[in-house]
DNA sequence: CGATTGGTTGACTCCAGTCAAGTGCGGTGG
DNA sequence: CCACCGCACTTGACTGGAGTCAACCAATCG
């Protein structure tokens, strides 16, 4: 868990983690607009961040996969501003609030972590409202794949997304059929194969390329 | 200046501003990168904003006519991150940066004026990223003329604008083409008249509805 | 084995961008 | 005062990308 954080660090937090919560598909570990109580970090399984936008209607902001922390955007507002949906069982470690306090006071370089991991997530929202086409926001993501899952046993460049397209499209600011479409042609390009929910990346480097004027997402 | 201060307040202010500096038309009042110095009210003409979004494009992001406060976005990071540009000969009263933060300590609700008025400015970048129409976007600038300009002596609803349909464009993020077409289709309906940079609002509760999505720009 | 659901594909539409050709206004100079 | 020029603006024709609606297909679950 905390991923890239200082492992000294790391084995405080495992000591005040309750240990491990199990989430059934479908269920809410979060709901929006409670009270900040604890931090969870994805053991495993994954999870979708909903929130309404702007103009008021739901929508997808973000995935959360094993490694991921969920409940960062509550720490500076003291209250959890999206619902946390498990797409799959899923299992997560929680640290309370109070304790996660006490470990800021003790590790300033676990504030800072947080602080640029919400602003990562922040930036990585806002650069998704910008326009760009459908091929580039989904070259991201498929790029994106392998820092957030882990391949298939015996099929390395094999990922099972947890999600379905309608949530994909949603996070993406797409249509499904966009989506379908977007996809279909990178299959007839040979960048990926595609069964169901399993992708295969068989060109990475060129989904890169396209998704970069989008960035990481 | 300070429009919907506390009176008391705005009086304190004038007491230290530096009156009035005078800006020719296409000179820069503050550039990007420089430090904080001056708090500006624009007394009379108007200014446009312009910074390089996040793709690196140079883009409009405000104007600024009389009444508006040149810099805000300054004070919390102590830099100008834009550069504000004179639309027409103007001039503007500078209120020296250590004089305002002493005048915060006086007085928080300047401190909290202030805050809302920068986080008015962020909410009404972020709405003009989303997706709306052309005619949306318009037409919510158009509605918001009165709350920016005055009108032509002798022609109650008729305003000048001081700034290019290019930069028009480019703030609605809309290609000029497009909000000339935009404007022709409301001339059309008989919402406004337009003459050149003169601009009449025939229906401005039609003008609002319309733009009611977007809200005020 | 049907019914349901999620995904894909096709046909169509709409909106805005682009490129190119006008148009008109303001300014300059004769 | 008028003719001309330049520039900003407008208009038209075209293009392309994504949304919508509808049909189809495949997997899953009673």
């Amino acid at each position: 868990m905390f991923r890239g954080l200082d492992p000294d660090i790391q084995e405080k937090i495992s000591a005040v983690v309750r240990y491990p919560v199990n989430v059934v598909r479908g269920r809410h570990l979060v709901r929006s607009g409670t009270p900040f109580t604890h931090l969870y970090s994805v053991h495993d399984g994954s999870f979708k961040a909903c929130a309404d936008d702007s103009s008021g209607r739901e929508h997808v902001w973000g995935f959360f996969a094993a490694g991921d922390l969920v409940g960062l955007h509550a720490v500076t507002t003291g209250r959890y501003w999206a619902d946390f949906v498990a797409l799959e069982d899923s299992r997560v470690a929680a640290v309370p609030f109070h304790e996660l306090n006490s470990l800021f006071r003790q590790f300033p370089a676990l504030f800072d972590f947080v602080t640029r991991a919400i602003s990562q997530n922040i930036d990585r929202m806002e650069r998704l409202t910008g326009d760009f086409t459908a091929e580039v926001r989904l070259a991201a993501l498929l790029a994106s794949l392998p820092r957030h899952f882990q391949p298939l046993p015996g099929a390395p460049d094999c990922y099972r997304l947890p999600m379905s397209r309608r949530e994909v499209a949603d996070y993406l600011r797409l249509a499904p059929e966009t989506v379908s479409r977007a996809l279909s042609r990178f299959v007839r390009s040979g960048w990926i194969r595609v069964s169901g929910p399993r992708i295969t990346l068989l060109n990475r480097a060129q989904l890169e390329a396209i998704g970069r004027p989008l960035g990481e997402v």
